[in-house]
DNA sequence: AGAAATACTTGCACATTGCAAGTTTGATTT
DNA sequence: AAATCAAACTTGCAATGTGCAAGTATTTCT
């Protein structure tokens, strides 16, 4: 756990990881947008510490070569139920301002959420898990 | 979860957590102990405000006015799950030291895992967790 | 060829951290 | 009762990390 922590023991990590995740973001500029205010800087160092952790990898796109387009490794998707819990464990008991019926859903199918999670991953499917619930 | 990670974006604030949580550390010597290096100035700072955080709560023993007792509040004991996850994820994609049988029991008995670890700290047994397994 | 877009890097002020030492309050010994 | 010890902090300071603004490199578009 202490490993753990020398990884994300710092604010930005695994907000970028949840980004990624949840949001599907890939590009530089999509983390910048993504309204939670990183600098540059250390967006860049943090990308490049994960990357090195083997939490993402990148690849600059085929199409446009501008475009570097991170991704989730195994050991990043790995993740999934630690920000799932602090999700949870964020929107019970800090005001999130997330709906509580939604955030029971996810309480109540959490095995589903991270099946669906780890399915959007491996097809690369980019729709966002929250407004979707159930497994029917 | 951007609200979670003001709290536990840092290096030491989850690890105290753990402390108490499995090692059932209740003194700020204790936590000096736990063999991590925390500096004694960060250790006040964390406790201050995890306690400003309502995760835990600070009583001075009766019998010795010198101790202060530290205790999880069920804001806190919450965090099980984050915890427990973080920890499964160290010991399969980290070098942990672990032994991977125990780590496998834990992730195969999960639900007893953190119903045991919310027992504890009902009634205040401070038997560490670790080395006994199952519900038998 | 020039302008625009994307992904960074750099310089610098400011905040946080870590170490060593000191302080405070309460218990224990003589 | 005085001196000593113990636990929980606090303080000072150097080093490290962070955040902002600006600049650079490479690639694409027109």
């Amino acid at each position: 756990m202490s490993l753990s922590l020398d990884m994300f023991g710092d604010r930005w990590s695994l907000l970028i990881i949840r980004d990624m995740m949840v949001r599907s973001n890939k590009t530089f500029k999509e983390f910048l947008a993504s309204g939670e205010g990183i600098a540059t800087n250390i967006l860049a160092d943090r990308l490049r510490r994960l990357k090195a952790a083997g939490i993402l990898m990148a690849e600059v796109e085929a199409t446009d070569g501008r475009k570097v387009n991170y991704r989730l490794t195994e050991k990043g998707i790995d993740l999934a139920p630690v920000l799932l819990d602090l999700l949870l464990w964020g929107a019970k008991h800090e005001d999130s301002g997330a709906p509580c019926a939604v955030m029971a859903e996810m309480a109540k199918n959490r095995d589903w959420v991270l099946a669906e999670t780890r399915r959007r991953w491996e097809e690369r499917d980019p729709t966002p898990i929250l407004p979707k619930f159930g497994p029917g």
